[in-house]
DNA sequence: ATTGAATTGGAACGTATGTTCCAATTCGGG
DNA sequence: CCCGAATTGGAACATACGTTCCAATTCAAT
């Protein structure tokens, strides 16, 4: 997983992985047929550990809105390193599109969990009255998804950071704050130095 | 371009884009000096016509914020086929990321230039009083561009419509439409049966 | 300690591919 | 028509890589 993520399927041999893994060449075909295998391998254990870990946090954070909210402020300012790495899940989409139709599949099912993991949140941040008047949970939910992806993507070729913040807040303003009634605020320099969670050494949001 | 663009740099064989240019290998090889200076090569193309293509049609439309909503709208009817190819600049930020400096670079610059024409344009709408209030023209038009590059990593892996179009319209609440004043229509249902230009054979928007 | 199984290091094979070289051929202007 | 230049087809080379095979070694349980 660790391999494949860093550098995608096409740049990784199998003795990368043999390096990265310590196990011996015969041993890892021993237990996977062929190298597609052991990506798929990869992208399973990525919907295991890191995507369902990173739904994990959602559903800490109270209230909802806050924990949409802060996933999204967090990606942005994660430490560049992990920011280049990107996503797996976003790099084996552009990687293999649709010619890997296994893969494709796991793509998506990800998609629709967090998705769905957003828009649950979502549901109850509306009924908690934290949404702007008209929106959709479900709507907001695919839009914050597709920003994931977006963002991933840019962060990869080193975009500047506040392009991205930009985005994720334009993004979240839907989602009413608790301070200020989310009026005018337009969230130019709301963490500049509040916010400490952010600068924490935590790792910060992945797919 | 054309072929980088289909299969990405990794999976294009020096043959490939002999067959495709029906160009014999030496005479590739009498301009370019290798495999990386071809791909640049196609990835400049890309930028002057692709790219500033988009830009053109961004600017024909009037009012500015219809423009842009059509723009987008657009992009997310395309044919499937257009779709799964995805975008040339995506796809080169996803495998080079930051080990080719002047492929980042030239990726950037794209970035830059979207985002500027779109700023510009949503500036204009702003002044027209198309935007809702506090929104924050190049705040939205990053948004905007995250978004494009979110829904080009989805529709390659064959992510059913609705989503896209969910979180395009979303990401376009802040610009209002000229019919209704932008109260509670939310984008459900409006492009069922109407806006005939979306089943016009037209290319659909690209990066 | 013994023994059967698992793991290892390394050779080996086939293939794909980027790149170079060259002789033969084609092309275009004088 | 001629001739220099450009283009072509193909051979050739080096390299990287996925995959298989095998003998030697290590491991673990009896």
């Amino acid at each position: 997983m660790e391999t494949f993520w860093s550098q995608g399927y096409g740049r990784t041999s199998i003795e990368d992985l043999v390096g990265r893994t310590g196990v011996n060449r015969a041993s890892l075909y021993g237990v996977y047929p062929d190298k597609r295998a052991l990506f798929v391998g990869g992208i399973r254990r990525y919907l295991d550990r890191v995507v369902e870990n990173n739904i994990r946090r959602l559903l800490e954070v109270e209230p909802a809105g806050e924990s949409v909210r802060q996933l999204f402020l967090k990606l942005v300012e994660a430490p560049i390193e992990q920011l280049r790495r990107g996503c797996l899940l976003t790099n084996s989409a552009v990687e293999f599109g649709m010619k890997d139709p296994e893969v494709a599949a796991l793509v998506r099912k990800a998609y629709r969990r967090v998705e769905r993991a957003l828009s649950d949140r979502l549901d109850e941040a509306q009924t908690a009255g934290q949404l702007a008047e008209g929106v959709r949970p479900k709507a907001l939910a695919r839009l914050l998804l597709t920003v994931l992806q977006g963002v991933r993507v840019m962060a990869r070729v080193g975009t500047d950071r506040a392009v991205m913040r930009d985005a994720v807040t334009s993004a979240l303003t839907a989602i009413k704050t608790k301070q200020t009634g989310n009026s005018r605020t337009n969230g130019r320099s709301r963490l500049k130095s509040s916010d400490k969670s952010i600068r924490t050494g935590r790792r910060g949001a992945r797919c």
